[in-house]
DNA sequence: TAGATTGTTAATCGATTAACAATC
DNA sequence: TAGATTGTTAATCGATTAACAATC
């Protein structure tokens, strides 16, 4: 199952986040000059982004802004509410249990989980960390329908396959590691080691412009 | 400027590290079957990244372990290590000065800052953090290159420009904004907001198939 | 020799960009 | 009417995939 509009998508949060903030302002139309200004892209991409979520505009006017936002949310599945799990309280995890843009995305994470005994009991931004061992009994009450991987490379793959015992088939990858998994289970991997690699290349490219 | 072979640039760092550990087993020579393999995609596409850095293999056998290794790192400008402050020593700015793949990255965080007067002093990862305000006289004494910012989207902009101000012009943000900077700043936003928005659309696609 | 793999060339596919009529 | 903007259609560009000869 090949994802199309992979580019699309990635910026579909961003004119999101950017259309909640001019919502609060009260402006009602929005146009894909401003937006596209404001993500240093040109308009015709914003519109082409905007067509693939079925929305429509005014000519010589814009969108409506709710409109727009309630658009993406939909394309994207924000609308509805999906329960997760996030495995590893480390500094990674607790980063992600304290953002807070996370309810705008649709996604609950009700529970965390450890295997280190020091922090198991222990609260982080709210939610309680409890042991990892006790995922299997807690999956289903909870729901969990998604898996968030926070752990150290070395205990991923573990930690993947118990989530994917439970039942979970949707995973979330922060772990610096290729999971092998049934090719039912849904992966995201996110790698920052990529983001860098793309940053350095523009560096490099960037000092070879300036010799010449 | 624009950068090609995106892609490609963002799957380097994933054959790098899978190459680190073929090496470390001792391993002398590795076939684009293998890469591929682990990375769950086709040879061919290996075989075609690889091309980009310059190397070449040989019929049959594969490519020499330690050549691939020093030619994506070459490619990548890691070969060399740049100076970077990190601003923000919240979770994820935590969670960043922990990680320590960024050493085989050329990546050498050598100073945290931040306002709050309550971590200012404190140590994080072997870390001392000082206080945002002194940034114009260390920037230059410790030769800062790079910027990584971890504070809050309201703040995000400002904090960028004083790093601009310093002349950094590399920056890496991991703020939830676009940041307006000179053309000649050089910028890599973060947004793992679009890798979840990937997600859910993979999740979506999944449950519309399951239903026909 | 047989099997595996590289590297090149061509074909396909998808994403971005350009142009412009239609609309407000 | 003039200016701004949408949405469609076509053109361009780049990335992925396929095919295969050459090589070990």
């Amino acid at each position: 199952m090949k994802i199309q509009k992979t580019p699309s998508i990635r910026r579909m949060p961003t004119y999101l986040y950017k259309l909640m903030e001019i919502q609060e302002e009260g402006t009602v139309f929005v146009s894909t000059t401003i937006l596209a200004n404001y993500m240093g892209i040109e308009p015709i991409v914003v519109r082409k982004d905007l067509a693939i979520t079925g929305v429509t505009g005014q000519s010589g006017v814009g969108y409506r802004t709710d409109e727009l936002i309630t658009s993406i949310r939909c394309f994207l599945g924000w609308n509805s509410t999906v329960n997760a799990c996030l495995v590893g309280a480390g500094s990674l995890g607790s980063a992600l249990l304290g953002y807070d843009g996370f309810e705008n995305y649709g996604l609950n994470i009700t529970t965390a989980f450890d295997t280190d005994l020091s922090k198991i009991g222990q609260k982080i931004h709210g939610r309680e960390i409890f042991n990892f061992n006790n995922l299997p009994e807690m999956a289903e009450v909870l729901k969990l329908k998604l898996g968030i991987i926070c752990v150290q490379r070395s205990s991923a793959q573990e930690v993947a396959e118990k989530l994917v015992a439970c039942g979970i088939k949707a995973i979330w990858n922060f772990a610096n590691v290729s999971l092998k998994l049934p090719p039912d289970v849904i992966v995201q991997r996110e790698a920052i080691a990529g983001g860098f690699a793309l940053l350095s290349v523009k560096i490099a490219q960037n000092s070879e412009c300036g010799v010449e």
